[in-house]
Parts: structure tokens; sequence; C-alpha cells
RNA sequence: GGGGUCGUAGUUCAGUUGGUUAGAACGCCUGCCUGUCACGCAGGAGGUCGCGAGUUCGAGUCUCGUCGACCCCGCCA
């Protein structure tokens, strides 16, 4: 075998390259074998070139060509030709010309593939993590995971020309009691004890502010051992950002400039700012969650005040228990039928509801629903009036606790909006979701729990609140919302020791256990920790969204299926019991 | 922990009311072909219908169980 270097790559020659001799390597994306003439498509990160084998130029070479198959790793030497007329192919950025190969060398061969690399195939997804390497090799996946890199650069760059510093922070850390469940790591050198892989920075990121670096940022990975969805991985990457001495509203602007430069460079879209804000409660009010798709209206309407008034009993003794009545108009909808319907309530169900009230408004403006007889004309024209409803439209309501009617009109939201097609998909509405409660109550536990961490600062007019009436204190808390996903969170932290302690009490962690859990960050506020605050962008749920994938499996290279295991290598696996032994462990579930 | 969808050739799928030898496309193999680029033409190989029970004269098809992938609820400070 002869190495030669590349002279250039598969993506790259033009007509201005014509008569040059040049030597490309790649993989055989397609050969087309025509007897006396045949053609290979060579292939590699940067395109295609074809190249021609001829017997009249090397014999021996086009012998070989008869050998290749799809895939095969080839190093090719030849001369630059312009292609003959009527043989260009537009479709290819090196559609001029083509190769005419005098030294053909096969690096490595291939044996037949398990899936067609082809792009028009859907292949499982399954076949297409177990062969992740062949999957990456196709140009979709090669486009998302370098669209993913250009922006995790432009995030670098951005950050590095801003005077921040790119710090590490352990990966062998501390379980923490609240929060998310932690992945543990055994410790061998002091048997029975356990770190924890991080869920995120947190409480490092607020050290290093202690620390007076002022301007902090990583890309960090972080674990959660919680079950799988569409958007969710046990090990994720969070851009990481922290900084002292800006408000709530400074890191916002500073955030946005970010989201202008990865869009307008990755995209090539110009997003507008400053980006729109919402509170949580108007977020919770007019969409249902606290992540609000902003692409389409369609917005939830309270009718509790006409429910009260009507005499179907479904609402008032949800209203007398102190439930609430919500709808949504759903444009268009006036043709479903019986069975739609109830679709529909079997969708709201899944979110606890019970059932789906639906009045219908024929294209006269008259009401068609089997719960009309409940409701005077008046109340029906004003409930028309609050949710905006045109003829033809179908209203839906909920009657339940605010949570489940929240829960389920946002999904109706979602799932009428798109189907109606509602939804913009060219759009990328970015929105601030604002002033959330800092804390929220638990059924379960019997305790307040906090919506966001432990070390997020109430506001400080609503400090007072923090014993009289807990659930109505508001957060210096600031959520990033792009399409209907939260990309990111933060806040204004707590930087004195009183508040802290005053939050942690209230979240029912004692002096005792604060201080055996937390007291190295209780006791860094109290050594001159300047105000800070920060915020942390889930990047693969941003790739997701900049590359139009549908599963955040689409922007890891090697991801985990929803039971959390890697098809390719088959971890998690079983160990030797030496291992465990070693560890301190006990064999755990015999197999 | 719960609900749903799916599982048939290497891949993506079709398969009627339970009835003869389970099909198609692409891929694969052999041969022919000097202007193809989804090359073409001729021929060929390829199946434990996820797995295990059951019903039946007879099961890809019906029933139960089980395994796996995906979507969702719970969970994810």
């Amino acid at each position: 075998m002869t190495y030669k270097k590349s002279s250039h790559n598969c993506g790259e020659l033009d007509t201005g390259n014509v008569g040059r001799e040049v030597t490309l390597k790649g993989w055989v994306d397609s050969r087309r074998d025509h007897g006396g003439l045949t053609f290979i498509d060579l292939r590699d990160r940067e395109g295609i070139t074809q190249v021609v084998l001829n017997p009249d130029i090397d014999a021996a070479a086009h012998r070989k060509a008869h050998e290749i198959r799809n895939e095969f790793v080839l190093q090719i030497t030849g001369k630059v030709s312009a292609r003959p007329e009527g043989t260009i192919n537009p479709n290819l950025k090196t559609g001029k010309i083509e190769i005419y190969v005098d030294e053909l060398v096969v690096l490595n061969g291939c044996k037949t593939t398990p899936f067609q690399l082809d792009e028009t195939e859907n292949v499982s997804e399954s076949m297409r993590l177990k062969y992740r390497y062949l999957d990456l090799r196709r140009s979709e996946m090669r486009k998302k995971i370098s669209d993913r890199s250009r922006t995790t650069r432009l995030i670098r760059d951005f950050f590095d020309s801003r005077g921040f510093l790119d710090i590490e922070t352990p990966m062998l850390t501390k379980s923490t009691p609240e929060g998310a469940r932690d992945y543990l790591v055994p410790s061998r050198v002091n048997p029975g004890k356990f770190y924890a892989l991080p869920q995120s920075p947190q409480l490092f990121k607020q050290l290093l502010m202690a620390a007076g670096f002022e301007k902090y940022y990583q890309i960090a990975r972080c674990f959660r051992d919680e079950d799988l969805r569409a958007d969710r991985q046990p090990e994720f990457t969070q851009v990481d950002v922290e900084v002292s001495f800006l408000s709530a509203e400074e890191i916002m602007e500073f955030m946005e400039e970010l989201f202008v430069i990865i869009f307008k460079e990755v995209k090539d879209v110009e997003l507008k700012t400053p980006f729109p804000r919402l509170t949580w409660r108007e977020a919770m009010a007019k969409y249902g969650k606290d992540a609000p798709d902003t692409r389409f209206d369609m917005l939830i309407g309270d009718v509790s005040d006409f429910g009260a008034k009507c005499g179907f009993n479904v609402f008032k003794s949800v209203l007398e228990k102190g439930g609430v009545v919500r709808g949504i108009a759903s444009p268009g909808c006036f043709d479903y039928s019986r069975k739609d319907m109830d679709d529909l309530i079997e969708e709201v169900k899944t979110y606890g509801a019970k059932g789906l009230a639906w009045v219908k408004i024929d294209e006269d403006g008259k009401y068609v629903s089997p719960i009309t007889k409940f409701f005077t004309q008046e109340l029906l024209d004003g409930i028309r009036k609050r949710l905006d409803a045109k003829p033809l439209d179908t209203m839906m309501f909920l009657a339940d606790s605010e949570n489940i009617v929240c829960a389920g009109l946002a999904h109706i939201r979602l799932l009428l909006g798109k189907r109606m097609g509602l939804i913009d998909e060219s759009k990328n509405s970015f929105v601030w979701v604002v002033d959330s409660p800092l804390v929220e109550w638990s059924p379960d536990g019997k305790r307040w729990v906090a919506l966001h961490h432990p070390f997020t600062s109430v506001r400080d007019e609503d400090r007072g609140l923090l014993k009289e009436n807990p659930g109505a204190a508001l957060a210096k808390a600031y959520d990033i919302v792009l399409n209907g996903t939260e990309v990111g969170g933060g806040s204004i932290r707590i930087h004195q020791r009183d508040l802290q302690m005053e939050t942690f009490d209230l979240l029912g962690i004692g002096a005792d256990e604060a201080n055996e859990k937390f007291g190295f960050l209780v006791e860094a506020l109290d050594f001159g920790c300047p105000p800070h605050g920060g915020i942390a962008l889930g990047l693969d749920r941003l790739a997701m969204i900049l590359t139009g994938s549908d599963s955040i499996r689409d922007v890891i290279a090697f991801p985990k299926t929803q039971k959390a295991i890697d098809m390719m290598t088959d971890a998690p696996s079983v160990v030797e019991t030496e291992q465990l032994r070693e560890l301190s462990l006990k064999t755990g579930v015999k197999k």
C-alpha cells in the first residue's frame, strides 16, 4: 500500500482545479459499475466527489474497482477533469468536475451494513443506536452533531471575549437531600461512603463567586437518576454561568446577546431583543404551564365566575371545593365527532381530569352542546367573549383543581394547536418567565418545596411573606423558554446567611441539617460573599431546537435509551464480585 | 409505579373473516453493460412472523404471559 497525503477533501474541488493531480481519501458512498466504466462517489465530512475508473487510463485500478462495495475506505489519486457536456450534476457542490483515477488503494473494506445509510430510509432507532457509528455517518446526523459543535464554539467565544473564566468543578461530589435522585459512586478508600455525580455545579459556582472570580462559565456534564423522556437524558450538558454584582435584568439582557449570536451564526436568523417577559402567573393562566409555547395564541380563559352562575353541577361543585373552571376555544373543531371528543377526553384524563365539557358554535353563532340547558344565553355569550371564540369553534372546559385544569388545557392547546396548523414551525419564540413563586406546597410531603432550588433569593419586597404566607412570595428567578421548551433557568442567589437560614427553615431544613449538608456554603456567605446570580442553559435541548430535532438523542453522539441503557456498549452491566467486595458492596440482584 | 403504540426477509413495510408454498420495495450475491449519479438489464439467495404457552382440524392473524424499543403520566429542587 502506498500512503499518500490527502491534497484535498471531498467537498472542495471545482473547475479551477482542472488538470491537477490530487489525492483524496474517504468512504464509498455509492458505486455505479458500467462494465467498461465505473463511477464511485467518494464521501468524507466535507462532501462528495465523483471518481471515474476507466480501463484506458489504468486497467489495474479499474479491475480493483470491481471488488469495491459501499462504505469501503479508499485513497485515490488522479487527475481533476471537467465533466463532459451533459453530465454535470447540479445537486453536487463538486458536480462540475470528476477525478480520473490512476491509483486506487483500499484502506479498509466494509461488511454489508445492517441498515442502508441512505437519507430516505427510516430506520428504527434501536438499530441506529446499536450501530451509532454508522448512523452518525449519515449526512443528517453529521450536520446535527457539527451544528452542536459550532454552537459550543460560539458559546465559548462569547464568554471568553467577555472576561469569563472557564473553571472546572468536581464530578465526584456530595449527595444532596433535595431535588432529583443522585447517581451514586461508592468510595473504596472510605468504605460505606458514597460520592454523588453532580446534578449541576450549583454550589461550586456560588463558591466561585465567594472566591471572587466574578464571572464564571463552564460547559458542564450533569447527571440525574430519573426516568427519561424525549427531551431528558440521565447525563446531559449544561451551559453553567454565574456572575457577581449583576441584577436579574442585566443577566437576562446579557444572555439575550448570546442567543442572538447563536441564532445568527447557526441558523442565519435575526432575533429581536429584548425577548418578551411573562410573569409565571400569566404563563400559567394563559398557557397552563410555566414553559409556554408562544408561537401561537389560542389562550386559556378563566370562566369560573360564569360557572358559578350556571346550573351545571359539575362546575358548581368544583368551584365550591375551591377549584377553577377554565376553557379554551379550539378553532375549526366544529365538525369533531363524538368519537373525536371522546379521544380528547382520554387525553386530558392522563392529567387527572375527570372529563371535558364542550360547547360547539355553529356558523350562525348558535351553541350546540349537551350542556347548553344549564346555561342562559347571556352566560354563554359571556364565556364566548372571554375565550374569544368564533363561529365553527369548539369551546372546551375543564373544572378541577387549578393544577389539573392548567395541565389538561395546556395539553389540549398544544395538541389542537399543532393539529389545526396554528404553529408556525419557522418561528423561534423566546420568552422569559419571571416572578415565579419561591416555594410550592407539596401535599405528599406536607411541606413547602423550592420551585427552583433552596439557594434562590426571594424578592426583597416579599421577604416578610416567608413567614406570613410563603406561597405568595415570589422569587428573583427567570426561566428562558423557546417554542414551549424550557432551555434554561436562573436566579439571583441568596448571598447572606440570615436569609439562607430562613429559607432553609421554610423548606423544613433545620439548622443542624443545614450545617451538615450545606455548612460550607453558609459559612462562605459569612466571609464577604458578593451578591451574585446566574443561569444554566440546557445545551442538548437548545441544540435539539436549533437542528429541528424531535428528540434530544439526535444531538447527542452516544445517547441512552428510555431505560437508560447504551445499546452500543450495553452499559450498565453486571460487574465482578471482586469489584463489589473492594467497594464494600454486597452483590445485588442475581442474574 | 401506571397508561398507550409498535415488533413479519439485512432494512422499511404489506399480509383480507383463522385456511394451499408468507409477499413488495430497497439492500445483498452472480452475469452483462464506456457517461452514470436513486444507473440500467437478466438471474439468484435470503424468514424460528420478538419469545413462551393456550384455543383450534389448522395461528403471522384470536387469548394470556413475557422480552424489547418508543411516546406520555408520576418523577425530573
